[in-house]
RNA sequence: GGCCGAGUGGCGGAAUUGGUAUACGCGUUCGACUUAAAAUCGAAUGAGGAAACUCGUACGGGUUCAAGUCCCGUCUCGGCUACCA
């Protein structure tokens, strides 16, 4: 007898779709268009995992939901393949990163043809593929045109002894992970992205965004705008600490301070080579932010930053030592250590200010409580309404002034700050894409011209970093070498100069800030991405991941506005719809892991005997789609009865109770049970697709549940076993299929008619008071008859009893068909 | 500390947005089939109670004919963020 068998059944229909290939997309004008996607996988030696499953299938569910719904659909495919895992494996093997990364992208697209996935196979992009960062350098070098790439100087952890920067995670407790030694924080020219450039749109688009709020909300945050005002406070100098002081009994307080350090001396040091003297930071002034300048007459002393570019101006003879060393301590410790120790620390740095609003003589802190790289770095402190100031104020005994609040606009210019940075994107690594940049003699950066992209990364054998901090990519010494046409200034002749290659390569986020575009035109040699495609896919329709919250989805919205600006994109937003959903579990609820031996692999469940089908519609019944959720083997094989009862339904309909006398044909039926078949199918078809439209998976599949179940008791008509396959095609395709193809029928996604949605008669719900006392059976007709309704209500001798006295008043609500009495 | 969420049976979770609380699945129990088991099919399953009924959506109030849903207060748990001036 024959039984069902997801494994061959799906392997016949995956055979059938790697020869037809039903799922290539190609423009069409006449058909609506959807363009779905997800976030794509690093394709790591591992294989799937059970989130790649959740992830892919919700896409796929609504790549085959609307591609039977007549949608001309893509739904390409790629890979996010540069970075560590394949680097650090290749400095431990000496394989290089090319090579692994084709074998686990050959084992992923393997994988996800097992599982059965409707990708358009012609639109698969690999990141690693010259042919795709030849783009990715093409995109650096418009930003770099429109001076949104630069460099900047800015610290990183650096290791005397092995003498390379450390990432934040190699530094264990302010040491080197590798030899032990105390790290500290040194000055580095690295290239950003200018992000901050599109602060205010990016946080102005934000409310349109058809995206969770909690992804919206995150990325408010980030992007966190704060709107104050920047105020000069000036610096004291050597005899002009005469500035009026001011006999108020407000400021007594405050004289105490400086009285006991009245007599210092402000030079200018040299020492320091941190020291930027093209800085506009004046010695003569120190400008802070703040958002409270209403609060000013309150400010009794200023803070700075340990990192302060102008902090060498403000010291003494007698603090420069002390100042030295607390500067020094502050830059061991990491952005976490100074978190964690909360306990307000800081000196004097010798110099005075003075309040603009009081007029008083303030003294001026370093304190590692300022951050450099926020605002100005420097703040003017107010103990009386911040309680940071205050806590510093306590410690070191300052005086702590409630003074008036005055206008906002009195001392100050208006300044909006935000909490974002720009985007550091350089890394010295070789597994990534090349920084198209060369320099000269003096160390002057050139663009490499684009003709000559890409920029190839070189093929070597020690893939070890070199001692300089640098990539291996430094001692691929032929490759560093290249001749990049120079435009004499005078003559305008055009000279080749020999410069040496950039050896940093492009934070991986860099490639996937434009993946989304070259979709639409995935072999396009010309351009980065064809406009005609770009016009009628883009932007998503649909995306669907899970992680990368504000960084990649941040990062793709500000390439969007960037290229949009240039005029190669025709919308400013990349992102029409964002499924953020959650997490899979282990069994025992905690994060599957290696370690904890708690990882359930995919494979494993559809190599059991499950199939795919039932680990795709087991993963959409888990639970609602946003929310994280723990593995229950026990669940997947419930989800494996409900597919077996379909195809027993279908197949082995004999076996079962299937009255030959409700077979409908088309035919409008007249016996009151087959109607009540057709009334249990088009509710379904509402539902499920309905369902799918609000991305409500799991209450979909229990649709399909109820429906089977009812189809159990009353039997299933060849049209009921049809609308199911139809309806069950999403979330399992393989067996859907078989079941279309034995029923003769299309896959066209069903519509259902609104006149089969309630029965002649339903069950009236009557309450008194509001508590369930009765259900009645009345004609639908007559729940437009309040006062008969009631008269049929009062008459039922369970609710009578509760009647006798009369009723105040009755509430028919037909639409919840239901009657309330009041007593 | 700040900003979001969320608290519903033994468990995962439903509830046309104010209208029958617990759909669907798991688990459990009983029955059918079987020499037996598995598989499959059927039935029951919030608590108390013989029943009528009563009580039940974290806790305490409120609004309403009617509250899981709305309002006020409290508690607990998650997430993000964190000395951002």
């Amino acid at each position: 007898m024959n039984r069902y068998d997801p494994i061959k059944i799906e392997q016949k229909w995956q055979a059938v779709w790697d020869t037809t290939h039903p799922f290539k997309a190609t423009e069409v004008n006449n058909q609506p268009k959807m363009f779905l996607a997800e976030m794509f996988p690093y394709p790591s030696g591992a294989g799937l995992h059970v989130g790649h499953v959740r992830n892919f299938t919700i896409v796929d569910v609504l790549t085959r939901f609307y591609t039977q719904q007549g949608f001309n659909v893509m739904r390409p495919f790629g890979y996010d393949t540069f970075g560590l895992p394949a680097e650090n494996y290749a400095i431990k093997t000496g394989i290089a990163p090319q090579e692994v990364t084709e074998q686990n992208i050959s084992n992923f697209r393997k994988q996800a043809k097992r599982l059965g996935f409707a990708i358009d196979w012609t639109r698969e992009i690999n990141t690693s593929d010259p042919e795709y960062y030849k783009w990715t350098q093409w995109c650096f070098l418009q930003l770099y045109k429109k001076g949104l790439a630069y460099q900047k100087e800015s610290y990183q952890w650096w290791c005397p002894v092995d003498q390379t920067v450390l990432a934040n995670e190699q530094v264990e407790s302010g040491h080197c992970w590798r030899c032990g030694h105390e790290v500290e924080k040194k000055k580095m020219k690295q290239w950003f992205f200018k992000i901050t450039e599109y602060a205010d749109e990016l946080l102005a688009d934000i409310d349109a965004l058809d995206w969770p709020d909690k992804i919206k909300t995150m990325q408010k945050n980030w992007i966190g705008r704060s709107i104050g005002a920047e105020i000069d406070f000036d610096i004291v100098q050597e005899g002009s600490k005469s500035t009026k002081p001011s006999s108020s009994s407000k400021s007594s307080k405050s004289s105490k301070s400086r009285q006991s350090k009245a007599n210092h001396t402000v030079t200018i040091a040299t020492s320091d080579s941190d020291i930027n003297r093209e800085d506009d930071i004046s010695f003569r002034h120190i400008k802070v932010f703040t958002t409270r300048p209403d609060t000013i007459m309150g400010a009794t002393f200023l803070v700075v930053a340990p990192e302060y570019p102008g902090l060498d101006y403000l010291l003494t003879d007698d603090t420069r030592d002390t100042v030295i060393k607390y500067k020094q301590d502050a830059l061991k410790k990491s952005e976490i250590e100074r978190q964690e120790n909360k306990e307000k620390t800081g000196v004097f740095t010798g110099s005075y200010a003075v309040n603009p609003a009081t007029k008083e003589q303030i003294p001026v802190y370093v304190a590692d409580y300022v951050l450099a790289s926020y605002g100005t770095g420097a703040i003017m402190a107010v103990p009386a309404y911040d309680d940071r100031d205050r806590e510093f104020a306590e410690k070191f005994d300052l005086p702590i002034i409630e003074a008036d609040l005055i206008d906002r606009d009195l001392y100050g210019t208006p300044k909006t700050t935000y909490r974002m940075r720009d985007w550091l994107i350089s890394r010295q690594r070789y597994w990534g894409c090349p920084i198209p940049i060369a320099y000269d003699k003096e160390g002057n950066p050139h663009p490499i011209p684009e003709d000559q992209l890409p920029v190839m990364l070189p093929e070597i054998q020690d893939y070890q970093p070199d001692k300089s901090g640098r990539s291996a990519l430094a001692k691929a010494t032929d490759w560093l070498k290249v001749q990049i046409p120079i435009k004499d200034e005078k003559t305008g002749k055009i000279h080749l100069e020999e410069m040496t290659r950039e050896t940093d390569t492009l934070d991986g986020y860099a490639c996937s800030s434009w993946y989304l575009w070259r979709y639409a035109s995935p072999h396009d040699k010309a351009a980065a991405w064809d406009p005609i495609a770009i016009k009628y896919w883009e932007p998503v329709d649909v995306y669907v991941g899970a992680d990368h919250a504000v960084a990649h989805l941040l990062y793709i919205r500000f390439w969007c506005k960037f290229f949009a600006d240039l005029g190669y994109l025709p919308f400013r937003e990349p992102i029409k719809k964002l499924i953020y959903h959650g997490y899979i579990n282990a069994p025992d609820g905690k994060k599957m892991s290696k370690s904890k031996g708690n990882v359930i692999d995919p494979l494993d469940v559809i190599n059991d005997g499950y199939g795919a089908d039932t680990l795709r519609t087991y993963e959409m019944f888990i639970g609602p789609v946003e929310l994280d959720a723990a593995w229950d083997p026990r669940s997947v094989g419930g989800v494996y009865r409900f597919l077996n009862r379909c195809y027993n339904l279908c197949f082995k309909s004999d076996d079962f109770a299937s009255p030959e006398d409700i077979r409908d044909n088309g035919s409008k039926p007249s016996d009151p049970e087959a109607k009540q078949n057709i009334i249990i199918r088009n509710k379904t078809i509402k539902k499920v697709t309905t369902d799918i439209h609000k991305y409500q998976f799991n209450t979909a599949v229990a649709a399909l549940m109820e429906y089977v179940n009812e189809l159990y008791k009353q039997g299933a008509s060849e049209e009921d076993l049809i609308i199911l396959a139809k309806l069950l095609k999403p979330f399992a395709p393989h067996l859907a299929s078989e079941m279309l193809e034995h029923l003769n029928a299309t896959d066209e996604w069903p519509s259902w008619d609104n006149q089969y949605l309630v029965s002649d008669t339903i069950e009236l719900v009557v309450q008194v008071n509001g508590k369930l006392r009765s259900k009645l059976t009345v004609n639908a007709s007559d729940l437009s008859d309040k006062d008969n309704i009631t008269k049929l209500a009062l008459a039922d001798p369970r609710i009578a009893k509760y009647t006798s006295d009369g009723i105040k008043k009755s509430i028919l609500v037909p639409k919840a068909k239901l009657l309330n009495l009041v007593v």
